[in-house]
DNA sequence: GATGAATGAGCCTTCATTCAT
DNA sequence: CATGAATGAAGGCTCATTCAT
């Protein structure tokens, strides 16, 4: 009755921990190995057997979708976690370059943010939403404070955000420093 | 310049011709499916036996090589032309622009535009060498013009290039033209 | 009606109920989807979790087993109730007509059906006998009526039983009714 | 040029020889094993790898209607053969006899020969348009020459064929026997 | 006793690659 | 050289059965 939290079944201590366990495996092993990795590998990485990865989630791409899930819904926080900075530009570019960064260790991460962007999957649609609100708010305060073009929406920040962690994924320090530099003066850019 | 077939065998007109068949089968399939599409599905829309494709092409790997290499060599080929224009900081985001146009029809194209930037495969050193003096041509002549910002280099331009790709392949226009207008934007920056 | 809990334990009323819940969604679930069909199926149907199906039927095939014995047990049922009709041809007729038309409607009831007559299993062989005694019955006194041809016994009875189950199972009503036209008149002949 | 026979690609020698064999396995697999069994196994009883098999069967349930349609094919020439025989009754019950004496020895006979009846499956209505019709030939000549009953056809026919088969799989000889004696003597009855 | 999460063998199917024709 | 049939490893997914809670 008091935290009932979720949607439908509370999951048992167990389950959840292996939930949790396959969860994190899939992250890992998409990183690494990319989507196509097999589930086989999931399950070995997480130290279950195959049909537990498939009790949690029934289908690759449901796997693929939570992992991605989780990604966006972690990002989502990080934005949360700046919206009411002092220094609205600071927080904006902050949050650019922590998910670039990001992308740059994990694989995948750019390949499913790149569908995050578009819809594609349903079911998703609720961590997209709260990423949305939350980026949109870093987004329009640091518009408003001057430190970011005014003529771009959250669809705009979105496909730079994946663009640039793809571009960057395989870089060395430096060079992702200066595309990164580049695409920050472009969205500082007083539109010119 | 002179040589034509850089290496050993002469080739058969009517096995040339295969090659150059196959090549272009791969080309749209991989375009249209991703680089996940069957090798049968290239033979069958080539024209030819699968027995032929992989006798021209002995694993997939090597197709998808290939497929790359003449698309950056098309592309080495549209920068080279635009090697001596008399306006320099056009050429340059001329050809940018074309790259990322080209990438939005053809969904395989960013994905190996990625690769292309990095090392990773052996074999294609020539025609990204190619790719890297005609494209550095219109970079140099670009800043030395003042279109462009002087601390970016060959590498910076490929990744971006290759993000930018990919960060508009399933835009609409519109967005595509703000994100790339982001990019522009950066590139002329005068480093700010 | 005397003994109720034939062999060994008790059981529990709650357990004797979740028995009974099992073995009717069993019925239900087998002969709708067939055999085939999942024993989580049949868990979910009978509102109990998949430990509970396993409990008291260790094996799939045990599960089948019993289903079976029930549908054998309901036709004993019915066969018996006709055992001391005044019109022994009627009777008979009218119980096979009955089987028949119960396979209509359930598809795994016919399959079982099959197994029924022959031995294959252990365990089911009271409930076997049940059935033999009664049908035989109705057969024999069917026979000495001069309704049913004297030369067959109960497993070539068994046997038609099966087969016109069988072969009625997805026909149309009138086509139904011609074929079972058919052996009545075959079971009728005086041998000719 | 001059036989072509079949439809679209003449089939190189070899390739025909493993389809034949992979049909030849499947149908003693299914009889033996059940439509169950699973394509591994008719692929190691052809003594091919299993990727023949879905070359020549893209799919397992394409190999078990060309089972069904081979089956069909063989009784359609059967009863082509005795399509005009002096003695009409005789043609029909020694063809009767004929399948469910087939079906006695391969258990998944009977099971593909209830499908047969109906529809279910497209592809297969050439075959069983063959077999209709000689089938049919059969029937109406024996009933014109009075040895079977005229208020029957094709659907009828088919069932009890079909039931038959089914009742008498796991027969002993003497019962099987007397079952076929009652259906003869009720596929005689002057309708009664 | 009941529950349902965990397990893993096994199934169908795909596909890169090889090799006889 | 071209062809396409053959191959078999690998992948996604299901399901009977076991066992900790």
């Amino acid at each position: 009755m008091a935290a009932e939290q979720a949607s439908a079944k509370p999951l048992r201590a167990d389950a959840a921990r292996n939930r949790a366990k396959v969860l994190d495996a899939a992250r890992g092993v998409f990183a690494e190995l990319g989507t196509g990795a097999s589930t086989e590998e999931v399950a070995k990485r997480a130290g279950v057997g195959i049909g537990t990865v498939f009790r949690h989630f029934p289908t690759k791409e449901s796997l693929l979708e939570a992992v991605l899930g989780e990604i966006l819904a972690g990002f989502a926080e990080e934005a949360r976690a700046r919206g009411d900075s002092p220094d609205p530009g600071g927080a904006f570019f902050d949050f650019f370059q922590l998910v670039v960064g990001e992308a740059a260790t994990k694989n995948a991460v750019s390949a499913e943010l790149a569908d995050a962007g578009v819809d594609v999957h349903a079911g998703r649609d609720d961590v997209r939403a709260e990423l949305r609100g939350a980026l949109g708010v870093l987004l329009t305060r640091a518009q408003e404070a001057g430190s970011v073009r005014g003529d771009i929406g959250f669809g705009e920040v979105m496909a730079l955000l994946a663009g640039t962690s793809r571009a960057t994924e395989n870089l060395d320090v430096a060079t992702r420093a200066r595309v990164l530099d580049v695409v920050f003066d472009g969205l500082r850019a007083s539109h010119a």
